[in-house]
Formats: structure tokens, C-alpha cells, sequence
DNA sequence: CTACGATCTGGAGCGAGGTCTAGATCAAGT
DNA sequence: ACTTGATCTAGACCTCGCTCCAGATCGTAG
């Protein structure tokens, strides 16, 4: 099996912020910011050539930041995982405080949902039946 | 019934600072603003006053603000209900517009929750068994 | 009266997370 | 060779949402 895969061409820049949603600019900046698990390699040229494992990793990047982590937090993660094996455990559990702030997220905007659906309802009402209470009235 | 109840006393800034959870300085520059309904009364002395209605409506941008509607969305809100009764209709549409944000935000974390629910998992079972698959490891 | 803490105003400063610009270089099509 | 478009670097700039300061004033407890 090992061997016989088509070794995935390159990407260029643009292609992995077509693939990633992040913009060109994103993507320097992230470099810059060490935020990548190796050294992007270069054509001749200087052009950045992006492989398939940078592009799996900005996948997560993205997940991570999409649920609030911060870039620092994402830093530290690529530093484990560029120090290599042996700090698993380290990763697993900065993942975890995550997931668990993702889970206090969630309900934390399920509670906001809850209370905009009831002044939602209040309004509906009110435009339905004319007067109602519950809403804000200055004049009143 | 009307008319009997408590006045409810007027609260300083510090006592609305800690009902809503914004600090002071925050609840000066709402105010700046715009984003309260109306002006806050004062004292001779200058200082503000603020009624249970301000509470209310801070508690209820709190809320907003914390499912991430922003400021400027605020302030337009607070302007409706500023110009008094007669726009109902379009405060209930930007509320609905916001409860929709809300729930794609939801299920945007969801999604976020089970990738990273999923990276824990190879993780766990990493450390659990030995190698396995799906690790980033930069030396192989 | 004196202290002391809370509040006042206007404006500067800050951290996060990018975004954009300028001017140069590279690479591909014709 | 020439044109066109993507990319390069360094660094300036931007928005958002506060936060903090300086210096003055208020108001309450002793």
C-alpha cells in the first residue's frame, strides 16, 4: 500500500486559501506567527509550496479559531506537535479545555437563544394583537 | 395595584456595574454610544441614576452581546426602541435576524465540538494503546 | 472640617486578529 | 520578448470593544 498513492502535487497559496477559507494574507500572517507545524517549503523561486499535512492542519486551525480558540493557544499547540513525539498526553489535554469551553459555549448561546426567542415572541404578539406586554416603551 | 409597589431606588453606576456584569467604564462608553434607550438621569451632583428599565434593557444587551451581536446592531436597536412605538416590526426583524445568527453559531460550535471530540478521541487512544493513526508527527 | 472612596469628563492606549500597501519578482501564455 | 496575474517581503494600518489615565468633584462617615 505505502508507496503507491499519488503523492498529492503541491499547493500554491492561493489554492490552500481557496481550500481553507483563509485569506492570503491570513496565511503569512499565521506563518509568521509560527503557528504552522513546520517550515513551509519554497519552489526555486521563493512561492510557497504547501503539502497535503500543512493543509489537513490549517483544517483544524481553522475549526479551533471558527470555536474561539485563541492564536496563542493554537501557537503552543504546534509547538507540541512540532517538538514531535512524546507530549501527547500535553496536546490532549489542551484539546480538552477546549472542548470543554466549546461545551460551555454552547450553552451559553443556548441560554442567549432562549431569552431572544421569548422577546421575539413578545414582539410577535404584539404585532398580532396589537397591544402586549414586555415590550419597551419610553413613552410609557 | 398600580402605584403601590416599591419605586425601586435608583442605583450608581457601581451597583448597575455589578447587576450586569459590564464594568463601569463599559457602561460609560455604551452610554457614549448610544446604545442606551434613553439618557440616564443624574443627580445635582452629576452622577448617574440609572432605573430598573436601564437595568432591563442592559441585561438584554448583555445577552446580545454575549452571542455576539455587535455593538453597532446594538445601537440601532436601542434607536428603535428609541423612537418609540410604531417600528415593532422591524425591531422583531432584527432580533429573528440575530436568533438565526445565533443558531448557525450553534451549529457551526457543534460541528466544531465533534471534530475536536474526534481529534481527543485519537489522542485518547494514542496514549492508551501506543501508536496510532491520525497523529500528526512532524519526523515521519 | 477632614478624609476617603466613588464618580465625573475627555481622551489616550491596548490586544486581538487580521488587512492592506508598495515595490519587486516569478511564471505562464502568446 | 512581452504581458498578465500570482506571489514575495516588510511594515503600516484598521476595526472592535473596551480599558485606563489625569485631574477634578461629590458625598458620606467620623
Amino acid at each position: 500500500m505505502a508507496g503507491t498513492e499519488t503523492p498529492a502535487p503541491p499547493l500554491s497559496i492561493g489554492d490552500v486559501a481557496e481550500q481553507t477559507g483563509l485569506s492570503v494574507h491570513a496565511l503569512r500572517f499565521y506563518e509568521r506567527e509560527g503557528l504552522l507545524v513546520g517550515p513551509v517549503r519554497r519552489t526555486s523561486g521563493g512561492r510557497r509550496r504547501y503539502s497535503a499535512f500543512d493543509v489537513d492542519w490549517l483544517l483544524i486551525c481553522v475549526k479551533l479559531r471558527e470555536s474561539g480558540m485563541p492564536l496563542a493557544d493554537l501557537k503552543q499547540f504546534a509547538e507540541l506537535v512540532r517538538h514531535g513525539p512524546g507530549n501527547e498526553a500535553e496536546r490532549l489535554q489542551l484539546l480538552e479545555a477546549h472542548r470543554r469551553r466549546v461545551d460551555a459555549q454552547i450553552q451559553a448561546l443556548e441560554e442567549c437563544r432562549s431569552v431572544i426567542a421569548w422577546k421575539v415572541g413578545v414582539y410577535a404578539d404584539h404585532l398580532a394583537r396589537g397591544k402586549a406586554e414586555g415590550l419597551w416603551d419610553p413613552t410609557t
